[in-house]
DNA sequence: CTCCAATCTGGAGTGCGCTCCAGGTCAAGG
DNA sequence: CCTTGACCTGGAGCGCACTCCAGATTGGAG
């Protein structure tokens, strides 16, 4: 069992040390492991829940929503179902992101095309 | 030319009346027309530059960007290139963007099907 | 053993983007 | 006129997610 130091932990997942050490503090990442002396070793499942956490903020989760999830991992096999919905629900809004981003960039690409077709100095219109 | 109440600019932008003041406040919108008591009323010209913004915000472009891209525009026609430049690095990074969340989506989609290949309370692992 | 980079703690501070508030003003319908 | 709902200003406050700090401790390389 692979035990990896904080600054290996931050490295994997992508988060800062201040970052893991504050998900620790607010109970998002729990029972993280230490050495006699007092320093975080983190294992390979941490590692595998600051990947999936990763995915959810990268998705736009926000932090409680996160904590909820955990903690309802953590409450055991009962609790699948929420979680499966809690997930479903979030994927749904992450699709709704998607189509929203993806509208907004073909304007992005519209207003930059305007920008190409004007040829140089004359200007038919202001460009707002 | 039609005239449009703060209320009305707010419905058609999707941004708050607060938002809407604030954004003047912070000079991201300028010269918005007054009535001669003094309230706003904001014009075609004025609601196609909120368009814009929405645009931008929704695609991720923090304030400060778009006041810079704001004020060259004020400035006058002179500034056209490095406009254009501006909206083509932030279509660079809403692409990455949109392929970052895309990853993601996929991730998670692939988390949910764990869940439901879970066939009910036995446990093959732990769903972290 | 010594050194020094990495890590520890609790708590304060930051940056962003609004959002809310109090206390007053405006303007359109009746 | 009068009422009433929309609007005005300046400034304080908020929620989120970190990020930074000081001062102490740890632990592997040499």
């Amino acid at each position: 069992m692979t035990g990896y130091a904080p600054a290996e932990a931050a490295r994997r997942s992508g988060f800062s040390l201040d970052t893991l050490r504050y998900y620790e503090k607010i109970g998002l990442l729990a029972d993280v492991g230490r050495t006699p002396g007092g320093q975080r070793v983190f294992t390979d499942d941490d590692l595998s829940w600051l990947l999936l956490f990763r995915c959810l903020r990268d998705t736009g989760m926000p932090i409680a929503q996160m904590c909820r999830y955990a903690s309802l991992a953590r409450a055991g096999e009962h609790t699948v179902d929420e979680r499966r919905e809690l997930l479903r629900q979030h994927a749904a809004q992450v699709e709704e992101q998607m189509r929203l981003l993806r509208r907004q960039y073909d304007h992005l690409r519209e207003k930059i095309r305007f920008y190409e077709r004007l040829p140089g100095p004359p200007a038919p219109d202001e460009g707002r």
